[in-house]
DNA sequence: GATTCTGCCTAACGTTTGTTAGATGGCAAG
DNA sequence: CTTGCCATCTAACAAACGTTAGGCAGAATC
């Protein structure tokens, strides 16, 4: 209810309306996550956010505009995630570190720090066609991003040579994306679950050849 | 429209009733795939059934009890699918030809064989909390199927003795299902991908330890 | 032949939905 | 002080939803 001070000069995108959208963004995309697209209504949304529905209209033209803008940010938040934390890697890092890096950054945004990208996992299965058609660039963009990050490491001799990358890559982010269904932090965090995660997609499930490797 | 003809004995149990209960339920999960649970009315079931929504309650109680039906039966197939896939195993089978026909009969359940599977894993995420928990006992009997397989699996010395069982699970499943997402049959059949996903979770993406091992 | 049961239809109910139009109060500019 | 914009409210709309009550034709039963 406290009301910001103006500084009484154009400091117009700053003033309340970009705050009140910013604010039901963030509403809007928390409820979503947890209670899908169609379980939401507009209502809803609005009481969370501290006014009417009809006021909703005067920052976003339909509903479907509002998920897809919700949509969009989750994958950008995702992606610049993982990029982020890949390019903080040094130079000489090897196949396994990649993985990991990139692996715990994705969990990391979709678990703990984004309820855009929790929520876009959660309901783009939901949407109407035409609204997931909308945010494809977006989404292939990350698609890219990864294969063409596999591609490389690949190609420096860091991946099984023969590995088919596409695949790697579905069934990479599928799991991924598939822990948001069951995660529970009390049963140990993220950067444990990446671990897991990490460790099975390097090494495999198939036992260890020959004798013991004498590195553990 | 053909009315089936009736023996005018005991056959009350094939009578008209209990066909049109399963082309319901056949119709259903398959509108429920395609469009998710919320954006299925009983208006459209009845239609595709070819019936008015009403008529429904002659054979339901509820929507949710309509959906419940599905969800268990959706589960219930795949768990029939891989255990008798699994059981068809020589007694002497290894590690990988577990796996590769575990995860071949999960994907086929899945993308060709039964509407309910992949119902199940489309909209499992999108009905109410009520109705997920009536059909938790049936997913979980088939989770604990998998943990078995693989526990004993590994208590043979068929898996890497260190890998954690359950984050094992959580990925495979989770990374086969989310293959319902993008699966094409064009880009190649289930055989394929299953193929794929087997060599990469058994062989992992670490590339081969020091120089070829002359098995290829 | 009368009665009962079966499977479905018609018609409506109350609620909720996304969306729109018009009014309103506060603040800034002139 | 007046004008005008900005952000929100109120109130309503038509459509769609799950669900229910009562009727009705045909087959089965007595």
């Amino acid at each position: 209810m406290a009301r910001p001070e103006r500084t009484t000069e154009a400091t117009k995108a700053e003033s309340g309306a970009a705050e009140s959208r910013r604010r039901i963004l963030d509403v809007a995309a928390r409820l979503f996550r947890e209670q899908g697209y169609a379980g939401v209504s507009l209502r809803a949304i609005a009481a969370e956010a501290g006014m009417q529905a009809g006021s909703l209209y005067y920052h976003f033209d339909s509903k479907e505009d509002l998920v897809v803008e919700i949509l969009d940010e989750g994958i950008r938040t995702v992606h610049q995630g993982v990029a982020e934390a890949v390019g903080r890697l040094p130079t000489g890092a090897g196949g396994e570190a990649l993985l990991r890096t990139a692996i715990l950054a994705h969990l990391r945004s979709l678990l703990r720090l984004s309820d855009y990208s929790s929520a876009n996992v959660r309901i783009f299965g939901q949407i109407p066609e035409a609204v997931r058609q909308r945010s494809l660039p977006v989404r292939q963009a990350y698609d890219r991003y990864w294969d063409e990050l596999l591609a490389e490491a690949r190609g420096r001799g860091l991946l099984r040579a023969d590995a088919d990358l596409r695949t790697t890559r579905l069934l990479l982010i599928g799991a991924l994306n598939a822990s948001l269904e069951w995660f529970e932090p009390a049963r140990g965090g993220v950067e444990r679950l990446a671990g897991h995660y990490a460790d099975l997609i390097w090494r495999g499930l198939a036992p260890a050849a020959g004798p013991a490797t004498g590195r553990e």
